[in-house]
DNA sequence: CGATTTTATTGGAACGTTCCAATTCAGAAA
DNA sequence: TTTCTGAATTGGAACGTTCCAATAAAATCG
């Protein structure tokens, strides 16, 4: 018959000692599972422990050892999917290694991410896997260093900041799906979407910027509009390259959700998304699936990526003397709908 | 010049006394803010502390005052954007009042969530959040009781738990939008989607009997098919129920996953959704307003409810006699293209 | 059987903080 | 000056754990 402490649940090592008659040596022993200790004492510790109901402090063992075997894992934007599938892949790796994932939104506040990260440390995090928000300055991650914490950079480079870093593969990708769209034919090919200070769309839009000239395309500096990265900035980034005297013929996107917002756009200017105007994006979110044309993106497996986050964070965790180290996830086409492909295909067999 | 300590970031209470020339009680003094100290001295203490490097010790200081400020939200499924907005709408308010989440995902494994709760316990967390993953037994939360930790359920109800509660409003939901295809005319309507062991199911379920009984529908046990709560499930059961003979002109959905897999299913039947048949959702996920046709669903504003059981729980860690606390989320009725009231309207106005 | 090794168990000293009671300090009142 | 007061500071004892060295018990050996 269970008969846990009442109110306060307040039980310790000593209590359960005490009530197993042994001393609180042997019970840290049978916690810890390091020394020797006989079978049936540590079936019948852990019985009194089962009994009282015992919660283990690992502020106080943390006190003496400082493993503490939590990671925390702080993301710019939970709400995009995208991240949420990255922290999924995060917690697989984590948890195979018996670490456990504390996760932290901070919804792009630098002031938010700053609180969160001391919060982790002072919880004795043994690592962090950060998703920077959009501000982060490299100064911002001195403290790493110099308190010896494993930080990995994930997702946006962090220019200057010599940590670990898991980004993908934004460049080649971005030349990716451009070179598609000229192997179709297109001459005009406009770039939409993203802040001209973010990392990720210098990275991106450096991939367009490539394979346009790689092809001898010429760049037309009015072809490349900024936005916010969102379904609104990309409508509004589409409708005012469609007031343009001379239109583009397709458009490469910052991301899916901007292209998405584009494609609004379009539509609602009366073109025909695939047929009248190419549009793809970056990333396949599950949205440019079942988006109607479906969406022509670029694929960069965020739960794979988190898992080699992960893998990372850990080795640097069990070495800490490890140099930082680099990995830079693959991003390969995924040829839909709103390209025009598929139509032309038929046309060619028809 | 700031110089951190070298390796082991190891700055205590102690060093910074040494190093401010002060006592260690002066120190903590100054951290908690609590007594009264000279406000240069304060000054001079706090530029020490950066100066070194120090990181408070939050384990340290838990072992005397078990005061510790983080929640645990523990999440069933953090793929599903639903969780994710609801998590944000957590985090926002526990920011306001000086906590701060911790948040991990269990993917509907209950090892991984007792896992996830126990180390939440063992780091003192004042109160836990738990999104309950599918097979959870009540007595599985027996140890909140006993340890006097606030616990609070949310989104799937789990009967016989005596916790705090927030859910959305299921039945009356399901019944909103029962009674608009009912209004719409539709006569055979089937139920689709979930697994008849999950809660949420069966309250949904029964919204959908509630409507159809008080409307005079005959329910005909055929069209009452379940599934998993994915996309592929919702392929399947949309697929099983149009192979009978006598087919239904409308669908409800456990949720809108499941409706957007039955949507694909209807369309390789060779079938206009909206127009050869209804199908509507449930949760209004950001994907329904952007599948085509847009999807006929319930919204249930998952950020509030987020902000609701934050709420909720801070009210118990405060007062941890306080008797446990229901709230039911309003649910609405959203009317988009795929029931057909669209092309209806337009019909009767032309 | 005693000597020796191996296996189990144990007290006590940390760990970094807060709290309490005690002390010192500065200024005001006598 | 002395006495008093409240503000500012301080040493030491917790808190619950792990580690270390030491001891006790059991097993092995000659």
């Amino acid at each position: 018959m269970p008969q846990p402490q009442g109110s306060k649940g307040k039980v310790t090592i000593i209590e359960i000692a005490d009530a197993a008659g042994v001393s609180k040596s042997t019970v840290s022993l049978v916690l810890t599972g390091r020394g020797a200790v006989k079978p049936e004492t540590r079936q019948h510790v852990l019985k009194t422990m089962d009994r009282l109901g015992y919660v283990y402090n690992r502020g106080a063992a943390n006190l003496r050892n400082a493993q503490s075997r939590i990671v925390g894992l702080v993301l710019n934007d939970l709400s995009n999917p995208f991240f949420a599938e990255f922290a999924i892949g995060v917690e697989k790796v984590l948890q195979m290694a018996g670490y456990v994932a504390f996760m932290a939104n901070t919804a792009e506040s630098v002031v938010r991410q700053e609180q969160v990260m001391r919060m982790m440390r002072e919880h004795g995090a043994g690592g962090i896997i950060l998703c920077p928000a959009l501000d982060t300055r490299p100064e911002h991650l001195d403290w790493a260093k110099a308190a010896g914490t494993a930080l990995l950079v994930a997702i946006r480079r962090l220019p200057g900041a010599d940590t670990s870093v898991v980004v993908p593969e934004n460049l080649v990708g971005a030349s990716r799906v451009t070179r598609h769209l000229i192997n179709l034919g297109h001459e005009r090919i406009a770039f939409l979407g993203g802040m001209h200070s973010m990392v990720v769309r210098q990275e991106r839009h450096g991939g367009f910027l490539a394979a346009m000239e790689a092809a001898g395309r010429t760049i037309d500096p009015a072809l490349n509009i900024e936005s916010m990265p969102t379904r609104d900035g990309g409508f509004g980034a589409m409708s005012a390259v469609l007031s343009l005297a001379d239109r583009p013929t397709a458009v490469v996107c910052y991301n899916d959700v901007t292209a998405i917002g584009a494609m609004l756009a379009a539509a609602r200017h009366g073109l025909v998304v695939g047929r009248d105007i190419a549009i793809v994006g970056f990333d396949d979110t599950s949205e440019a699936r079942h988006v109607s044309p479906a969406l022509t993106t670029v694929a960069v497996d965020p739960v794979g990526l988190g898992e080699r986050a992960a893998a990372l964070l850990l080795k640097q965790i069990n070495d800490p003397a490890a140099e930082p180290e680099s990995f830079i996830g693959p991003a390969h086409l995924v040829i839909r709908e709103s390209c025009g492909a598929y139509q032309r295909a038929l046309a060619a067999a028809g």
